[in-house]
DNA sequence: GTGAAAGCGCTAACAG
DNA sequence: CTGTTAGCGCTTTCAC
């Protein structure tokens, strides 16, 4: 690889003109200016972006942490994120947490040596896990998505979870299901903690008793939720409709319906929160709350860029995001009797 | 953020001590490691990678440049990739090209600033694209996924895609159709022109005259192909199955279909390549060809790396994988008359 | 076994 | 307007 020196001793110029060149500075005329790009061109000269960066004490990397890429919703934000980093100049680092917060500190820590500017994180654990203050450490900055909370200390951007949950479930009530199963997420992540309490809460306050054996605890994942909804489809009575706590486990859910041979919606009515781009050519096509992704990524992302460039000042803030009941065709009235 | 020096200071030790220490040399006594690692701990020290790859001319980063992370076929391509280079101390810099040949020079010209070791590409252009030259330019390695053809001159990895094609169409015939339908990819993909071939040869083999009318291309992603999927729907006489090059397109006919009250299997067979997560919760359960992604991801990765060691010598190697039919319900034999 | 010092490729302050 | 030079954080020869 040709380096700034070769650069220099080909346009017969010093080092200092060629970086004043390469970066646009005005103190170069325009005869040298011509030299130094003509080399530039003929050696195939590309400019070390790690060397710049340790000099500068800067870096174009950003960082960005999902815990499974293979889930849409986790999908489409790594496209919007990694679109507004293109756009604003950055590079983006890419880690899977794989839903294991060991995985995910490992992963915070690759990020920070490899001296990301900031990173993005969908964080895999609970509250407590943060409570060392490995979010805040050093000087990369940090911004949660998705499963943020206030008690994490950084920026947080995530959808309104609890409103989320009762549109769906009221959903299920205005259509008269009155026994409603619900898939939830892992216990210890504050966004499945708060569908669940809005699934109960609007039950409760339809003066429905809670019924403990319609909840089940899957892991936001197909495979668990398979067996989640082959739970739910042995209970007698049987629920009327399930409540889901995201698109993959409602991939699961609606896989161990087509082999039990349960129809949805005439036998059992189902809704979800996530929409994805297969929810409408299902058959039938998917009833679900959809998350505004393409929103939360952007204000996570453009935030981030806010707190490095030292225009966003204060103490944390939490953005939330409303969701947006979608309905389609896999809830139907309850049948009478 | 604590250096080398710091550590050092705060250890009473040379700079030297600690970096030996840190890369595990032996030449350290047990008693200074002992006050090295204690200092480490101490400040919260992490090691700059990025000073560390500039000094060694090494770099522990690898590129993945895919054309669209939303398409499932890429997205477990990343996740597979991801886990190969977490496992081998690679971190992953992330670049999506959308289908742009421009754009994904620059994402190719950005791997390298950042001193990418190499990088995995799923290329998006033509062969004459990359004519220039531009895969082989510097010191970055690279690998092809995917779109790959020798013409390239790197090392390639990708599905017997004429093969695939075959598979599907063979299926479709053997179940009696005769019009078939065939919503292809973008023409200058060689991929793309695999797949259409092979879907041609297996009818010209069968004996059915090619009919131009019964092809229509599509750009792999979802939208153009319902606009496809509704061409074939107005041809007269209608096609009794449909042939889709890719999993996001069936995904855009499937929905086409259901719009316009198509039945499928009954009114209408579809087989498409590529399978995914959702395939077999559709209803009907969608048959497919399906690549072995993970092999792909894993060959090419490995490639890559032992390249990088010096381990694989000689000229650019193409490796072909098997295709395999999965047939679920979304095929159905002609009806009579 | 340990330390001093050079230098990776680059930027920017300082001289001229 | 241009060149010289110090130094970002690290590794690694070379001396002690």
């Amino acid at each position: 690889m040709a380096t700034m020196k070769d650069v220099a001793r080909d346009a017969g110029v010093s080092i200092y003109t060629v970086s004043a060149t390469l970066s646009g500075s005005a103190n170069v005329s325009a005869e040298l200016r011509a030299r130094v790009n003509a080399s530039v061109a003929r050696l195939g000269y590309e400019r070390n972006a790690m060397a710049r960066d340790l000099k500068q004490g800067t870096s174009s990397l950003i960082g960005l942490i999902v815990s499974d890429v293979t889930n849409p919703f986790f999908t489409e934000l790594v496209e919007c994120i990694q679109a507004e980093a293109h756009q604003a100049g950055y590079s983006v680092l890419l880690g899977i947490s794989d839903h294991d917060a060991a995985r995910e500190a490992e992963l915070l820590t690759l990020m920070r040596s490899h001296q990301a500017a900031g990173t993005i994180l969908s964080p895999a654990g609970s509250e407590e896990t943060y409570a060392d203050g490995r979010l805040t450490r050093g000087r990369m900055r940090l911004v949660a998505v998705d499963n943020a909370s206030a008690e994490l200390g950084v920026d947080g951007f995530a959808l309104d979870n609890r409103k989320a949950a009762e549109l769906a479930v009221s959903h299920l009530l205005d259509l008269g299901h009155r026994r409603i199963g619900v898939v939830a997420g892992m216990r210890h992540q504050h966004v499945s903690r708060e569908r669940l309490a809005g699934y109960a809460g609007v039950l409760r306050r339809a003066g429905i008793p809670p019924d403990p054996g319609l909840v089940v605890h899957g892991d936001f994942r197909l495979a668990e939720a398979r067996a989640c909804a082959e739970h739910l489809l042995g209970l007698s009575p049987r629920p009327s409709a399930i409540f889901v706590a995201n698109n993959l486990m409602l991939i699961g859910v609606m896989r161990a319906l087509a082999e039990a041979g349960v129809r949805v919606p005439a036998d059992m009515s189902v809704c979800s929160i996530d929409d994805f781009p297969w929810a409408p050519a299902f058959q039938p096509a998917l009833t679900v709350v959809r998350q505004p992704i393409a929103a939360m990524a952007t204000a996570a992302f453009r935030r981030l860029v806010a707190r490095l460039r030292g225009e966003a000042e204060g103490g944390p803030v939490q953005e939330i995001f409303a969701p947006e009941l979608v309905v389609r065709e896999s809830c139907a009235a309850l049948a009478a009797g």
